[in-house]
DNA sequence: CATCGCGCCTAAACCGGTTTAGCCTGCCTC
DNA sequence: GAGGCAGGCTAAACCGGTTTAGGCGCGATG
């Protein structure tokens, strides 16, 4: 009872007086039909409250109406990551409002990432993708486009891609705070950068060795996997390392709130033995004693803009290239003016 | 050219010399269908690489093999919590072997939540959704039972459901908690929760509060909206009112964070002055200082069984209710040994 | 005046499966 | 030996749209 089985396009038809087929050029803006009678169709259309079965026309036209993101890294690492549920919120922004839907895949243990972009377009399940996350020479390029999805990229990837990216310059984020530590009379200073593998973990770690070369500081880089517990060691490895640096700029906050807890253990208090500062202001770095300096970025913007980029390309639209805001740098309480000398190493302050 | 239009039934029809018909047959594993001929149609069909369209399926047998996920909190407090992420990644532990398909609907500015289960539902998009984060008197039971979909409950509602559910004792959870800070002494306890109109803060709570009256300690609850900003303020509350509590367990680990943020700022030590556990047992937990005291829940494995119990469903299998394994208590640095003395109030101590 | 072209519309094919109705064939039964 | 029945199979309808081929009427054109 329940399912008062929808109307379909031929009681629509019926009701108006025509054929199937001039139902559908009317309601899909095609010619050929006379203003009187797409008023009479429309009119049906609206008294039976019908709207066309999306699966039919599935199946019809050939796409699915449905956008992919697959995510590739591992549910711990996203989970410290606010970044993707603002993205996501943002691609929902606009998927939810054009009819189309978002269906999220996860690389599961035993299935390669490349069989999960595989698996999404041998049914047609999707009919583009977000590609985030770029790798350098990221093979996720050619495979999506060998399978005739369209996609969009998040930054530009450093192989050539058919695709239209969006991109957010990660890099002036990082000299923003490069700049504000300088401005505090830091002049050892080290990154604590994500993977080399990882295109945006290298522009910014690119971007800090720059910004200090301008300002004319010392600045070391580590490499790590983007992790808490890897950026908790890197930052116990410098700052029990000769010639400690007076401040830490992280490629993400998470790693951030590790290295200050690693200080903290240290014995050392942020900011005046230390400065630190993150990237993606958390809401959690709000939160914390000291509150997090750290680079803004608005990942939900990003999501809308990407997803509109992306539905541009289905419609046909020939790849283009938009940069968003600059990420601001956020200034709290883990950023503070360098200590007059650098600790040489742990305790032996002057 | 790379658009290989993939093979039909009717091709392995006519490679297997029989008719469209008895190749579905086939497939499904209808009767009628001699073992000799089987075979031959199978053979063809795995010698054209040939699996079924499933939009074609889609439009004939009326479903969409796509279950999905309507995430009905904004984006800052999602961010923020470690629960999703890993849940989804279990849902698609078992979605991606079984051929469906995520689909994540998020409630947008201006499009209330119920509507967004009936969009999803109109055009059946879904065949069945995940309900999390269930609330007193979730009207959303009734309103996906009345759409015809299938579902799955995280948790028993408090209302009359035709569907499964899947729970975890969060309030064992708690009780853990209460009974480690009983160990060490605290008699002044208190509980950060979450909002009253959710299911499973209100379980905490109550836990809670029979917890600490089994161990005859005096105990106070402060409801929040299970944001940081919340969490933190809720704490301030407690430390500078009268008889602060010796050890507040929260609700979840960001406002525990938070938590610790300002019994920092309020020059207290934890867990000399304060004890503080939270909940979720976030990675970030681990790395600050002190490493968080945590009830640990598998969220993954929620999510998988979760998915199995809704694929259940969907074959038609009558409700069930499953448990799952009890959270357990993951004692790290945030909990001492109560004070000698409580506090009387900031500074005073004895 | 015959023809062409165009606007409007319909019938039917099509997308790729599932499912129903019904047709043989052969065996069993009475 | 006729009737009944079950197994194995096919043809065709069906799901609900889109799209193509073509028909009809009418004004403009040569």
């Amino acid at each position: 009872m329940a399912e008062a089985s929808r109307p379909t396009i031929a009681d629509v038809a019926r009701r108006a007086g025509v054929s199937k087929g001039l139902v559908s050029f009317a309601l899909n803006g095609k010619p050929g039909v006379s203003p009187a009678s797409r008023e009479r169709i429309l009119e049906a259309a609206r008294e039976l409250g019908w709207t066309p079965s999306v699966r039919a026309r599935s199946l019809s036209v050939g796409r699915s109406f449905a956008c992919g993101l697959v995510i590739g890294r591992s549910p711990d690492v996203i989970a410290a990551d606010p970044f993707f549920p603002s993205f996501i919120a943002g691609l929902e922004d606009v998927f939810s409002t054009s009819g189309l839907v978002l269906v999220l895949a996860a690389v599961t243990p035993g299935r390669h990432e490349e069989q999960t972009y595989r698996d999404l377009a041998h049914d047609k399940r999707v009919d583009g993708v977000v590609l985030t996350d770029l790798r350098v020479g990221d093979s996720r390029i050619d495979v999506v486009e060998e399978l005739g999805l369209s996609a969009v990229t998040l930054g530009v990837p450093d192989v050539d891609s058919p695709f239209s990216s969006v991109s957010v310059d990660d890099g002036a984020g990082i000299r923003h705070a490069v700049e504000h530590l300088a401005d505090l009379g830091h002049r050892e200073i080290a990154h604590v950068a994500g993977p080399e593998t990882m295109l945006h973990a290298t522009r910014r770690a690119r971007a800090f060795v720059e910004a200090a070369r301008a300002h004319g500081m010392r600045a070391r880089v580590v490499t790590t996997d983007f992790s808490a517990a890897e950026g908790a060691a890197a930052t116990r490895a410098l700052l029990e390392g000769d010639d400690p640096p007076t401040a830490i700029v992280y490629s993400n906050d998470h790693m951030a709130v590790a290295g200050l807890g690693i200080a903290q253990r240290l014995g050392l208090t942020v900011p005046r033995d230390l400065s630190i500062t993150g990237f993606d202001d958390t809401d959690l770095g709000h939160h914390l004693h000291p509150a997090l300096t750290s680079v803004a970025t608005d990942a939900r913007a990003w999501g809308a803009v990407a997803a509109r980029t992306l539905l541009d390309a289905l419609a046909g639209a020939p790849p283009t290239h938009l940069d968003l805001d600059e990420p601001t740098l956020v200034i709290r309480e883990s950023t503070g003016a360098a200590p007059r000398r650098p600790r040489r190493s742990r305790g032996s302050t002057a």
